[in-house]
DNA sequence: CGCTTCACTGACCGGAGAGTCATATAGGCG
DNA sequence: CGCCTATATGACTCTCCGGTCAGTGAAGCG
């Protein structure tokens, strides 16, 4: 499959440093049989980012909405992207490596992927307004306190990325952290 | 300044996007002059990011050092950052966006740097360890604390990368949840 | 004023890599 | 089997850009 191929070829090398041939010696088709099914090798790209994003956008979503008190669904918001990330590493280095970059640069990014990423802090900020509109957590800004899980998630993914360990007790401490921080 | 100029242009374009040329003309002198003072492009590179690294560790180191209790120690290294990322923003744009992709991806990264990242961590889980040694704080793993306050404090300096909003009251949010999610 | 030195320059070179297209091969179909 | 369409291919083209170097001009000097 020529989107396995890119995938695989895109988490390593990058963007830039990824040279088409690569993708197709690796896909185990010729050069030209590539531009048969995508117009240009950013079309390969998009199509692999695009479809994966998706794919744990909805993912997200279902698991935050079986999770009943506001503490399960964020932490299922952290391990639902945890499970990802040890299914799809390909796709979270892409992700985390050069979405992210181009997002800090300002660069042009396909407009409903920003709005994706928007959208899932979004979410995470609900579940904080309603939690404190209940009494289970203090005054805080939403807001806030969504871009902090978001932060955290961020940085356990990143470091399981780079270094082997497994983060399952780090979730523990930062859930742990972050009940004790919020509770009343 | 050519370092002026290289620094400007690699925050805007990252490195491979970056043409020599662009950086010849926004330093107002010809391509060729470049190559007197710098053998390659890569060299121009590493010397930008390695010197304000470098600035920026032994700005973390003094501020730290001045402060008193660990929470005002933990609010130094928050601090410093991103007053350091409101007079550098080209350069933490670089080492946010394209720095850490490297890292990442397990591209090869000068040593002296990597190091330099870890460094920073250690000594933020010595203010740890020793604030739980005193009882200050509950028992907790200081390297998972520190891991915590890194993310922190990467996901401050991002957001205030994109958009403009001012994050002191974001910093005290942050702060407010650490102390409460880990005093005894 | 000639001569040397030296910082500087930008036209040029060569390699790299995205995208194309003439050709080849395989599978229907009469 | 001959013919036609599908699909696949990789040699080729064309552009771009990192790095070079022959040349320029200004400054210093005898």
């Amino acid at each position: 499959m020529i989107l396995e191929a890119a995938r695989f070829v895109f988490a390593r090398q990058g963007y830039r440093d990824t040279i088409v041939d690569d993708i197709a010696e690796r896909a185990g088709v010729g050069k030209g049989t590539l531009y048969l099914y995508f117009r240009s090798k950013e079309e390969i790209y998009l199509a692999v980012v695009v479809s994966d994003m998706r794919r744990l956008d909805e993912l997200t979503r279902a698991r935050i909405a079986e999770a009943g008190s506001w503490h399960e669904k964020v932490r299922a918001y952290m391990q639902v992207r945890l499970d990802y990330l040890e299914r799809h590493r390909d796709f979270v280095r892409i992700y985390m490596a050069e979405f992210r970059s181009m997002m800090l640069r300002g660069n042009p990014v396909p407009f409903d992927l920003h709005q994706m990423a928007r959208d899932c802090e979004g979410h995470l900020a609900q579940i904080f307004a309603a939690a404190v509109a209940k009494r289970e957590i203090r005054m805080i800004d939403p807001e806030f306190a969504a871009a902090t899980v978001s932060d955290l998630t961020r940085g356990l993914m990143e470091r399981r990325l780079m270094d082997e360990a497994p983060v399952a007790s780090k979730i523990d401490f930062m859930m742990d952290v972050l009940r004790s921080g919020l509770t009343v």
